[in-house]
DNA sequence: GGCTTTTTTTCGAGCCTCGAAAAAATACTG
DNA sequence: CAGTATTTTTTCGAGGCTCGAAAAAAAGCC
């Protein structure tokens, strides 16, 4: 079933296992290296000495942090920005923007645009998508060669390989292979991430004391998404991205989803349905997209007053709380990071919600369960994908590392 | 964060590796290993050659598949029965069982028990439960110094590191750290396993065609649990044994559960729930315990006519059918093993539960999700167990398998 | 300036896996 | 029935990798 290991792969992923410690935390030194790995120094010395000559580290000199102890200076070790460049490309509503990352993870360049998502036809779409990422890749100022990797985020379901998006609310189209295309344009490999799961990913290294093994980002927006991380592992489905915690089933045969179907949790708690619970509008009215501004107008006033307004996000509350209740029967509670323009009115969500998760069977320890938020996604977004792609750079690059230096390797010097 | 490879490790892992194809595949050549492993045929000839000396493996002449292809023929690798035992103890409903296996898998000792789970004051049911391994460990014909692991499981919560029952219906007693009570007991490293996650691991090794690498387990029993294999790996939560598929939200404030909340999923599809209906009983009406021959009984009469007898099926197909919807919108469709009593009954449950599914966002490709069916759980429970100590055995104490063989290893022959 | 302390590199030893070739064991062939 | 072809398994030397110990390097301390 699964293969053995070869000799050769031993090397392979140590030199992955460096890399990855040196990202993640900024300048270790050799001796720091050995203690995460648990390598010995000998080891670490040959990989780092590896690593240096071919451009993918570079020491750096510790400039204040040194003459605090007595014996030899540690010698930082980081990432060499030029070693590679990566491309983030984000899909959203009515929104595409793109964004180029050297190796350290530094933006070096980006353009965004505006563009009709919902009405496009395929190939304006797919041929947008194609010249934005060019214009920046012809950027007389940036080193083309040097572009290792492609990642792209959409609103919508992908497949569980990152090749394609299957489904998205964001355009009528379906089935779209993204990364083939942007592999076979462009001679770059790379991949179509799902937006909640590049989240995730974002708040792993943005805040990795609170979100390390397990945790939740859940996008609160004109619909409902997830992004989970367990294990310290990111979560995707069998065949899709999966985790459509949105379209867990809150009330059988209840309000009208966007997605056609009935009582789902994002037919009671994204933005479409909170505003048509607050207008007074039937639950099987058809979903309508609501603007950024509108729903903080509406959050203001429900918060004003009682009302229409605050009882519609009661009843969101009361949605996503025992929806979480049953994803915590199944996964064990965890902390949860809101994010979206709904999560700036977390306020008047977080009652109900409490009030549900408590009658859950998953909401036992429901003071353990934390909350945090982030209104704003498309940064997170963009952020995940560059950690996604650079550390595909990392492990699938800069780790083989054989085929690019011809035998003159370690033995030089 | 994770830890680099050390040398030593490699031939720990490629022993690993060799043990668990043989496990696998029965009789496999040494050039079978090498093709399934990926290992060269001079590495699989010095592991084997290791493993037979040390007495775990064994050289089984093929009677009569030979002769049929012409160069030298294989010669078949086997597990040696007396290479080590492992102890499975399952605990279950008034009911007790425990099995001594040999090192191939086979049952060479058991007893079983039965005793009165519900009343039975903690010392006493711990006290039952170590008397009958004592009782099969100081059997004269088992030589006791070869068992190398206990694996017990129970209907109820394990935690996720498999050491305590958190909570079982079987008992109003909870947190019994079973596993250390065990190897504290006899000396002999132990776990504590959840019912349903052994009934999985247990289908994995019976029908890997059909059970590898993502399917469900369901039991349908008194209460309902299930079994989580996702990407060929057991799932568990993050703290508990977690996949409380019964306790996900069915409708909520609705029915009276037995874990005291209100609407799950088992309060409607549970052995309780469904007597309760058929006897068109409240739904607030406390859960009470029916015996098996009585369900069997309500189920003939289901069929019979259509009548509350049925009705109660179709409302438990309903709950089963929108909890997997919600399971699915999560984890995506994948193959489902129904277990247990009410397995038996699952014609009447069928219909209901795919006119659910089917108005679900998980159910989108319905006519591709398979069931099957086994009314008997227990014999599953017990395989899972034997399994995971089995293969605990192949990982944890033959592959180190350097202090065991004190310098004279392979150099000898 | 010598001594202490800490980091980093060097060096030889010990394993491990691999590929190629040899050995072993059987069926086919005339 | 002896020789040949075929397939499996073992043997052997080469090449790599990691490790521990010792050496070298680079500071601060007195």
């Amino acid at each position: 079933m699964s293969v053995g290991i070869r000799h050769d792969d031993l090397r392979r992923r140590n030199r992955a296992m460096v890399l990855s410690a040196v990202r993640r935390a900024g300048q270790p030194s050799r001796t720091e290296i050995a203690a995460t790995t648990g390598l010995s120094h000998s080891t670490i010395s040959a990989i780092s000495s590896d690593l240096i000559q071919e451009g993918i580290l570079a020491e750096s000199k510790p400039s204040e942090t040194a003459s605090l102890k007595r014996g030899r200076p540690q010698v930082g070790l980081a990432l060499n920005p030029e070693a590679a460049a990566v491309v983030t490309v984000v899909l959203s509503l009515n929104f595409l923007s793109v964004a180029v990352i050297d190796y350290a993870g530094q933006v070096i360049a980006e353009e965004q645009r505006r563009l009709d998502t919902l009405t496009m036809p395929r190939d304006e779409l797919i041929g947008e998508c194609i010249a934005i990422v060019r214009r920046r890749l012809e950027d007389p100022d940036l080193d083309v060669g040097s572009v290792a990797r492609i990642a792209m985020g959409i609103q919508g379901i992908t497949d569980s390989h990152a090749r394609a998006m299957l489904w998205s609310p964001i355009t009528p189209l379906t089935d779209i292979p993204f990364a083939d295309i942007l592999e076979k344009e462009f001679g770059i490999p790379a991949t179509m991430e799902n937006d909640c799961n590049m989240m995730a990913v974002a708040l792993q290294w943005r805040d990795p004391d609170r979100y390390r093994d397990n945790f939740i980002a859940i996008l609160l927006s004109h619909g409902i998404g997830m992004g989970l991380v367990l294990k310290g592992n990111l979560f995707t489905g069998t065949h899709s991205s999966g985790g459509e915690f949105g379209h867990m089933i809150h009330r059988p045969g209840g309000a009208l989803c966007r997605c056609g179907r009935r009582g789902c949790v994002e037919a009671y708690a994204g933005n479409y349905a909170i505003w048509r619970s607050a207008m007074k509008m039937s639950e099987d009215a058809e979903p309508v997209d609501v603007g950024d501004a509108d729903m903080r107008a509406l959050a203001a006033k429900a918060r004003e007053k009682d009302g229409p307004e605050r009882e519609a996000y009661r009843r969101a509350g009361e949605a996503l709380g025992f929806g979480l209740g049953s994803l915590f029967a199944l996964i064990d509670p965890a902390p949860v990071a809101m994010v979206g323009v709904s999560a700036a009115a977390f306020d008047l969500i977080e009652p109900a919600l409490r009030e549900a998760i408590a009658q859950t069977a998953g909401g036992q320890h429901s003071q353990s369960i934390s909350f945090d938020t982030e209104p704003n996604e498309l940064p997170l977004i963009r952020e995940g994908c560059a950690m996604r792609a650079l550390t595909f750079v990392d492990q699938e690059i800069f780790a083989p590392g054989v085929q690019a230096r011809t035998g003159a390797g370690k033995n030089v010097a």
